[in-house]
This record gives structure tokens, sequence and C-alpha cells, in this order.
RNA sequence: GUGACUAUGGUAUAACGGUUAUUACUCCGGGUUGUGGUUCCGGCAAUGUGGGUUCGAUUCCCGCUAGUCACCCCA
């Protein structure tokens, strides 16, 4: 029961790590969402919502007891009722839910479904990196085809392609769950035999995370990594099979991609294909996850249903690709056409012509003041063309069309400026 | 979660520990009562927060809050 001691200022300012969202920004990432709800859908997937909370068990199991996601980054809280509920760190498990819930599993397979949404983790803030994230994704329930592998990491590499940078698509796989439990096993062994040449970081992780240590940049462990057994080599061969199928397709897609035997994701639901988008900083070799995903077939049994539902999904962070694409996804006002009044009294008469004029760039100009003031901010604003109405037009059942560019001006009829474009 | 750096109007900034806290942009009003991008005049608006040192703190010290960076981890 600690007493909020914060001043005015202090609850005058968003949580930390949490936007408020108005002006270039909010357009940036609607426009964002907009296209990636575009694409998704010209490949065959459906939009889906769930709500904000969930039971924290779905995670729990889901996500899995030992990552940092569960440990220390969650926000939980306790409804008046004694529900312990989540607010959601990530997209799939809740979409899990709700397949599972509706018996989605009578309808024809697979589903595809795109989802948008915040997301909220309790790590702390740097750049590219919020306690409430924005994502968008992807998930394809009931299928264990690996062409649905393919398919996932091509939709959101065209995404994620908007952004004109150089984008690569790393790729691993960790078998089935089996083959990775027993892998794990011969790592730790592998470490414990090891571990006095591991830098000292990576020896507390043998316990905590074996698989990270794979991927350290300590020069000691880079060496030590040089004899250790990997992930790929212990693949059964139906594992194999799965995962070449996968690659040749990406082969046939042109999609760049690298094996990365070391690649391991955040989640303990993934086996089999995992991958994640990197983009690199001005050639430097330095590189920031833009998105990634993987096969989840096992999700369906961890968090409580009878049989497995095998299915692939990706997550796209769209505060990191906003961030890297200039103007990609700013919306350009010169397009659009605003409509002004010499006179508070016509705008009545402005209101009825914009709800018969069937041009869809005319817009109702929201400042009535004077002409001179209305032209300057419509300028300063990067509009290119004005339509003006005064006492005379509005008698004449007319327009006054301006172009801002040239300075050139006209009267246009009602039907003229319909057909305007 | 660990460590480092930072914090002045909406934004960007100035101020050896000492008058009324500087300047620019934005915004509002006016010169221009039906026409923008120039120019001129006027106006609104700030030392994140709580303590300490001092005759006196925007300035020095500490806690808190927030931001940035590295680690950790990840989107």
């Amino acid at each position: 029961m600690s007493e909020s001691n914060k001043s005015n200022k202090d609850i005058l300012q968003a949580p930390r790590g949490m936007r408020d969202f108005y002006g270039t920004p909010y357009q940036q990432k609607s426009n964002f969402f907009e296209y990636a709800r575009m694409i998704a859908s010209s490949y065959g997937f459906t939009g889906i919502e769930t709500p904000i909370l969930e039971h924290t068990e779905i995670f729990l199991k889901g996500i899995g007891e030992g990552t940092d996601i569960i440990d220390k980054e969650m926000y939980n809280l306790t409804t008046l009722g004694g529900d312990r509920l989540t607010l959601k760190p990530e997209g799939t498990a809740p979409i899990m839910r709700a397949y599972i819930e509706h018996g989605m599993g009578a309808l024809p397979q697979p589903q595809l479904f795109y989802y948008e949404s915040p997301f909220f983790r309790h790590d702390k803030p740097q750049k590219g990196r919020y306690r409430q994230f924005y994502q968008f994704g992807l998930e394809i329930m009931g299928s264990r085809d690996p062409l649905y592998d393919a398919l996932t990491i091509e939709v959101g590499y065209r995404i994620i392609q908007k952004t004109g940078k150089k984008v690569v698509v790393k790729i691993n796989s960790l078998g089935t769950r089996d083959i990775r439990a027993s892998y794990t096993e011969t790592l730790v062994a592998f470490y414990r035999e090891h571990q006095s040449k591991l830098a000292e970081g990576d020896q507390e992780r043998i316990d905590t995370n074996p698989f990270r240590i794979l991927d350290s940049k300590e020069p000691e462990t880079v060496t030590v990594n040089q004899s250790a057994p990997t992930l790929i080599e212990s693949l059964d061969k139906a594992s194999r099979d799965h995962f070449t199928s996968v690659t040749d397709t990406l082969d046939g897609l042109d999609i760049p991609y690298e094996i990365n035997p070391f690649l391991v994701r955040g989640m303990d639901y993934y086996e089999h294909t995992v991958f994640e988008y990197v983009t690199y900083d001005n050639e430097n070799q330095e590189s920031f996850a833009l998105g990634g995903g993987g096969r989840y077939d096992g999700l369906a049994e961890l968090i409580g249903h009878t049989t497995s539902i095998p299915s692939v999904g990706l997550g796209l962070g769209a505060d990191r690709i906003i961030e890297i694409s200039d103007d990609t996804f700013t919306t350009n006002p010169g397009d659009r056409i605003p409509m002004i009044v010499t006179e508070n009294s016509l705008y009545v008469h402005a209101s009825q012509l914009l709800q018969k004029c069937t041009n869809n760039k005319l817009f109702m100009y929201p400042l009535f003041t004077k002409i001179g003031k209305q032209m300057s901010r419509i300028e300063k604003e990067g509009y290119t063309r004005v339509c003006i109405i005064g006492e005379d037009e509005a008698t004449n059942q007319q327009v006054t069309y301006k172009d801002l560019t040239t300075g050139e001006q006209r009267t246009l009829s009602y039907k003229e400026l319909n057909n305007l474009s």
C-alpha cells in the first residue's frame, strides 16, 4: 500500500515508456497499419481483435516461466472480483485462446488472421523500445504445411520492404520440443565442461538461458562456441525436411535470408521454424530486429487444449518500422482541397454544399476567421489549392477555385467541382 | 533489473552563485473589414519535482520523476 506522492507536474506526463500520438506520428502509425492490412488481406488474411487483458495463466503457460517476459515484464492486476489478469505482452497466445474458445477447428483449415494492437511490457525504455508498443501480426492456425511458414515470412517481408531499407531474414529451426529438450541437455553438459573458459556473464546463463550463450559476443565465449554442438545437426529427418522446404520456397521468392543456428526467440512455445527480420544501420553490421516469429505447433496444448493445433505466425514492431522509414508513412496533404468561407454566416451554406458534393477531396477547413488568416495557414500546412465561398459564389451556386502554386484562380460550378481531380 | 549521461516557455536555446531569466520559431492580436508564401508592431508562455549548502541557487550537492545510451533482453 504505497501512497502516491506524485506532484502535479509528475502526473501531467504520460507514464514511463508510454506516449501520446497526435499529428504526424499518429498518421504514420495509422498509415502503416493500413498498408500492412492491405498486404495481408491480399494474401487471404482476415482481421481479429482480442481483449487488452487476458487471464494471467494464458501467458504463464504459453510464453513460459523462466523467460524475461514472464519473470519481470508483465503488467499484472487483480480485479475487484479476485481474477488475476494481465495486460497482453504479445499477441499469439490470446489468439490461440480465441481459436480454441470459439471452436475454430471446425472451420475450414487453416485460418489466417492479421491483427494490430498495443502490447505491454514493463521493460526499461530506450529508443525503439517502449512499455506500450505496437505490433502488426499474422497467425496461420490449423496446418503444419511448411508452405505456410514461407507464406508468413513472405508477407512480413513484403510489408517491411515498404521502408525501402535493406532487410534480411534470419532463420533457424528449433526442431520439435523433444529434440530441443535433449539438445538443451547436451548443450548444458557441454558448457559445464567448458565453464571456466566462458566469459563471466555467460557462465551464469548456463542455468538461466543456455541458448543465449550461443549468441554471445564475448570473445572467450565465441571461441568456446566454435566447438559447441548445434541444433541443426541434431534435427531428425522430418524436421530437416520441413526446414529445407521453407528455405527452398524462400529461394524461389527471392527473399534474402541467412541461416543462423544461434537464433532463438523470447517465447518458449516455438518449434521448427523461427525467424527474425533485421535491418542494417548504414552498412554497419549492428542491426535491429524489426519483427520475428515462428511455428508454434505445441502452444494449444501448453495453454490447456486437448490436442495440438499446428500454427505459424509473426509480429512486426510498428514503432521500429516507422522509426526507420523516413517519410514513407507520412500523409501528404497536397492532394486534398480545403474549402473556406469569407463570412461565418456562410458556414451553413458550405456544409450543405459539402453534403451534396461527390468530390471526396473537398473538406470543410475548420478555421473561421479572416480570409487572409485562412489562406496563410492553408499554405503553411502544405495544401496546394483551395475553394473559396463568399456571398457572390453562394448566390450564384458557384465556388472560387485557386491553385496556390501558380496563384491562378477561376470560378467553378458545382458540377465542375465534382469532376475536379 | 544494473550502470552512465541529461533536464530552462509548445519547440530550439542564453544566463562568473547576485536587478524584471536571453533570443529565435510556433501560436494569438494588429498594420491589410474577399485572397497565402515577404515585412513591421504588440501579446501569451519556462528554470521537471522535493530537500540541502548559501545572505542569496537556473547555476553546487542528494532523493524522486522523465529522457537518452550501454548491459540484460527484445518488437
